[in-house]
DNA sequence: GGCTTTATTTAGACAGTGTCAAGATAAGCC
DNA sequence: GGCTTATCTTGACACTGTCTAAATAAAGCC
């Protein structure tokens, strides 16, 4: 029986074939295992192609440079935020109201099970130059499905019209974003808290919409 | 005429004594100017004893590991913050609405003119293990400077008695985080947009508070 | 089949990093 | 003076990202 589980931190057997197969693919999901379970700090190309099973010098006919990799496990995790929030979205059986806090604590979730995943997401590392256009292409898909959430309020009447459901959306995922921020760094340590306060978010943000 | 200004991008000259004089605040200053200049990663201390005039490992008798280092330049963030924050509430010519919004845009003012101090002052990397204890008490009593303005509401009934001040502190601050994380991260780019975010965001607090 | 072209993967090398251990130097105190 | 302590230095080690040039396998074409 193989062991095709994406988590194993088994080093690759030795005798593999000249041509790995699918390199990119596996050296991405060890990417993800690796950042997910020690931090972005912890990963190292060497070490990376060591568990792969692969030499030094491979991964770099996948991906540029290390910057590169690491803009390629952050996308992932726009991917998997993106289909988290247009599930949400999409769900024809909830109610507006409901859908917003779904949406709010499936976010929150996603920040504070893979919290240094959601750092390298949002770091300045990917950021700050504007390179990596794949990678901000599905940042910005991520934040549509948010918008689509305000729209539907919008369309329903439940925003005031003078506010524009972006200008909203994007306040709001702000705020969202701050206390994913300090809850995944550790800076809101106590869980109770942490759901104690986007609770007070949320029922503050149904008031500022049923106004 | 001697150049004691902080910023200096010059190599210290050669011929200094064996004993620097005042080697931890040097490193520390030009830490700071290195950091906010060209960012955490750029920061070695290799260069930074280079260029403070001193041997590669001297800097360890001052400062344990790179980490205690960079927790020192962190904590001199949160003492300016601090500052900044104590100032506003002390301000006994101002009312409480435009101490909200002089905070507020004060401390966003900081997050974007040093972007990369503030991702440092509050990235995983100095929140995930529990030590730099020294760190930690200074990055609560910036914290407290902040919760004390919503003392002050609360004091002048402007806050529903249901809802603690420091809960509220705790969501705003959160919101505040979120946006200041935003723009200084360079996920909102367009200066005016930042801006705009924020107002709304003070508007809709303050018509919470006076509810 | 054989040949060429292309896609992959490899080892070797280099400059740069954090930090440990042992020694050198200066200052403070008696 | 001499002793103790704080301060700084040189040498060394393992580790990093990444460049260059070479080796290997697969794919396309005859």
């Amino acid at each position: 029986m193989k062991d095709t589980s994406h988590t194993s931190n088994l080093k690759a057997s030795a005798n593999q074939p000249y041509h790995h197969g699918n390199l990119r693919l596996a050296l991405l999901n060890a990417s993800v295992d690796i950042i997910r379970a020690q931090g972005v700090a912890a990963l190292s190309l060497r070490k990376l192609a060591d568990v792969v099973g692969v030499s030094r010098t491979a991964p770099y006919h996948h991906f540029k440079d290390k910057d590169a990799l690491l803009a390629a496990v952050a996308s992932q995790g726009f991917e998997e935020l993106s289909q988290l929030l247009s599930d949400v979205v999409n769900d024809d059986d909830s109610q507006l109201h409901p859908k917003l806090e779904q949406a709010v604590m499936g976010y929150l979730n996603f920040a504070i099970q893979h919290p240094t995943q959601y750092e390298l997401m949002f770091g300045q590392a990917l950021w700050k130059d504007s390179q990596h256009d794949a990678f901000r292409r599905t940042a910005k898909d991520c934040f549509r499905q948010y918008v689509k959430l305000f729209e539907l309020f919008s369309q329903q009447g439940l925003i005031n019209k003078q506010e524009p459901p972006l200008r909203l959306a994007q306040m709001t995922w702000a705020s969202l974003h701050g206390l994913a921020r300090l809850a995944s760094d550790g800076i809101f340590a106590k869980q109770d808290d942490i759901h104690d306060i986007a609770q007070t978010a949320v029922r503050h943000l149904e008031l500022i919409l049923q106004k």
